[in-house]
DNA sequence: GCGGATTTGTACGTATGTATG
DNA sequence: GCATACATACGTACAAATCCG
């Protein structure tokens, strides 16, 4: 069992990046399948240990990536046609 | 001659919304030729009396849409390549 | 329909780091 | 070294949309 990967504040890697990173693989290792939600900000938030801007900073990343779309009220999920 | 713009903070259009479309104006109608520098974040936050993060915001819509190109220590410039 | 909880959206302020000139 | 400008990150507050009892 993989265990929860962590922020490095020591990297010269953004914590957003990483923590894009950590989701990005969550959704291409298919842990993560087409619909279904992303964790909530503030879930990551308290999980990872970050602001929540930052953790939102995250997400933006995937989102303009287009691996991900959000909708205000209810979540952000993995995009579907894939 | 036109008057600078202001942010309407009763708008429902967001008012990092309203400065992007202030500076696209500018960018559109020539008065920021290619290759010229964007006001900076500060001057923005000045200017329009926003917050930092606003200013950031606006200039990010920019960015996304391809109109600007941001250096970091050097500032954010009209894509020269139109 | 209403109210509360959840989740994302906007906006503010602040501090520190990095790159440039 | 110093000033300027953008980058990252924190924390906070309230608004808007959604969901559910």
């Amino acid at each position: 069992m993989a265990s929860k990967p962590a922020i490095d504040v020591f990297s010269p890697v953004p914590a957003y990046e990483q923590l894009a990173g950590f989701l990005r693989d969550q959704i291409q290792s298919g842990r993560l399948g087409p619909g279904e939600p992303l964790p909530s900000e503030r879930f990551l938030q308290e999980e990872y240990e970050v602001a929540r801007g930052t953790a939102r900073h995250a997400v933006e990343v995937l989102r303009s990536e287009g691996l991900v779309v959000t909708v205000q009220g209810r979540g952000t999920f993995v995009r579907p046609d894939r």
